[in-house]
DNA sequence: TGTTTTATATGATATAAATCAGATATTCTA
DNA sequence: TAGAATATCTGATTTATATCATATAAAACA
């Protein structure tokens, strides 16, 4: 497979930094960036479906990804948004099972392709590498839990609350004292990360916003007062 | 560290069958053997917590285990009930983080005791092993996902529909057709599998047993109409 | 065995959130 | 740039489910 001139080498990726490869040795890092595979992908396109046999990994080098899976209803529950230095793909190859989930584009992206012999090879070949893939799949089954525990006992409202501030953790730019989340989301999208209508989200964001919580300014979410919604998001806290 | 007399060696333990454990050569099966614990805990017994670290996995020989994790209003939201085969607290110890959720016996058990540096370094040794584990790791990722989405897009009365059906699968005893729920749960350990109140199972059970899908004996639920609890389950099934 | 405690059951009520409907605003595209 | 399509917003209404209250049944206990 021959590189594409825009098929920056791994070795030089900025995103690379913020992954699960960001320490693999230079010899590893070169034999999976001359197997990859640097595609460019415009917001709605889909990544992969739900059910479909994974071929390899994606890793996001920009851009932002949703991850997600289609309720019974037709309803797109979120399940996480990636974005550059984060691994798509990776569960369900090793799980050797297809998809559980599909993903979409949700800002326009670059990512890489990695073919799944390459990838598990590189496992294989790096104990450490895979160690810390293994720890990265058990992390995030503690996060799930934690989510399903939140989507059964708290309301819609502590969960926009929480939703707000960890999009605010993920996709914050700071500026005056406050927090803009700079991310191109539509109501419809918040409101399936939340699991709920879309109504509901736009009719909570409307209160914040009355509360003095948030600002809109488009389509976009600035966090005014952190320390309320942190208080809003959970039953104890403050 | 000394095997009790009760203490089962692992090659003739039926558990391990069911277990990922199940096809260990026996020379790795012994190490292990000699190094466990086997220990009987009662019903309500805590098999660890919550936020502490977590030492060693455990393997249940008998009994029943519920996962769970206390939530910010003190209700328990149940992640799983592990019987005979399961292993627990891998994930933390691969994680290498404190444990994301407690256990404790719902039915009286007898669980073994694996300490940490055996256990890894049985993964260590045996590569086929590891993936074994790795692949548990991710399909109980996706398991999490189907969850969240049930939780946040389906109605109480189908999450209780489909977790009748699955505790049958994981418990049921096939008797005249029908098949009884051979588990002694509670009212709120059913809410909370779940993610509901008490009185709306126990509002919702009645309902069942006027719609002739179910029947109650004492505490257990016999599953009379599982066609019928199944498309009540799914939007879209039947 | 009687007494206390806990679990189950059922009714009444409150309420959060979904749904339905219509208005305005924004984005797309021809 | 006008018109169509889509997204956001707000209001009205419905509904599922939580909560509160109380009664009965079962289990634990002394």
């Amino acid at each position: 497979m021959t590189n594409h001139p825009t098929n920056t080498p791994c070795a030089l990726c900025t995103s690379r930094k913020f992954s699960l490869f960001s320490d693999l040795p230079e010899n590893q890092v070169c034999t999976i960036s001359d197997h990859k595979n640097l595609i460019s992908h415009r917001k709605g396109q889909i990544l992969y479906y739900e059910g479909t046999k994974p071929l390899g990994i994606f890793c996001i080098k920009s851009g932002v990804v949703k991850v997600y899976k289609t309720a019974s209803n037709g309803k797109e529950q979120i399940i996480h948004l990636a974005q550059k230095g984060d691994i798509l793909g990776y569960a369900a190859l090793l799980g050797e099972e297809n998809y559980s989930n599909s993903s979409k584009i949700v800002e326009d992206a670059r990512i890489c392709f990695v073919p799944k012999d390459v990838f598990i090879s590189s496992l294989h070949q790096n104990p450490a590498f895979y160690q810390r893939v293994t720890k990265s799949l058990s992390h995030e089954i503690g996060v799930m839990e934690e989510k399903l525990t939140n989507a059964t006992q708290k309301s819609i409202r502590e969960r926009l609350a929480y939703v707000l501030l960890q999009l605010g953790n993920s996709y914050g730019v700071e500026g005056g004292g406050n927090q803009k989340i700079d991310i191109m989301l539509s109501r419809e999208e918040i409101a399936g990360i939340v699991g709920t209508a879309t109504e509901s989200v736009i009719r909570l964001l409307s209160e914040f916003k009355k509360d003095n919580l948030i600002e809109l300014e488009g389509k976009k979410i600035i966090l005014k007062d952190r320390r309320a919604l942190a208080r809003l998001s959970d039953f104890y806290a403050g």
